[in-house]
DNA sequence: ACCATAGGCAAGCATCCACTTGCCCGTCAA
DNA sequence: TTGACGGGCAAGTGGATGCTTGCCTATGGT
């Protein structure tokens, strides 16, 4: 239970920058990616050219916010995301009936 | 077309911040709120005890990222909350298949 | 006309946050 | 064992941003 943490504000502060949500759609498109290949897609496909330290942050940022998940395995770490904190905004404040 | 503008980001952004969240709460069980009803609000039922100028400005940030409308009637202004925006969110980051 | 009320404008301040830099720790291959 | 590679830690910096203060505009009641 409580599966991503008790902190729900973190994932709106974890949306609210631009190279989270571009991470956020890398993971997206394919699972289990390592903090390299994620550098690469964002200067590639986004134009964004981070350093690889400040793209680790952003990964530990979502990772607070329960958005991703990660496991190591030998010298990499695989990142995958997770959708489910999301559910809760539109339950927040739904379509007005 | 284009109802809430075309920054997308703003709408992450105006989320990010707790007061402006709390905002939307007190929209979503009565529309049509002035400022001062919104200040009053904020401060009985979210303990939140910004000042009637730091309330203005995040109206101004939700109205910009499209989730706040506002009329102006008299000397009042009616705030009316809008949660189309927050379609994209869910839309953009699907749970997966 | 007067004044209280609802709200806006603009500058200043303090904190937060994204980002960088430099160094360090594990893992694996030669 | 040595060195390259993937990643982490920690301090420092600049810019964004939430908030305040002071003053101004406009509407409406008396």
């Amino acid at each position: 239970m409580l599966a991503y943490g008790g902190r729900v504000g973190d994932v709106y502060k974890a949306l609210a920058d631009r190279t989270r949500r571009a991470l956020l759609d890398e993971l997206l498109e394919r699972d289990e990616q390592t903090l390299f290949e994620l550098c690469s897609k964002l200067a590639m496909k986004h134009d964004l050219t981070p350093t690889r330290q400040a793209v680790s942050q952003h990964l530990e940022v979502l990772e607070g916010a329960g958005l991703v998940r990660s496991v190591r395995r030998g010298r990499y770490k695989f990142h995958t995301i997770d959708t489910t904190p999301l559910s809760q905004i539109s339950e927040r404040w739904p379509s007005k009936s």
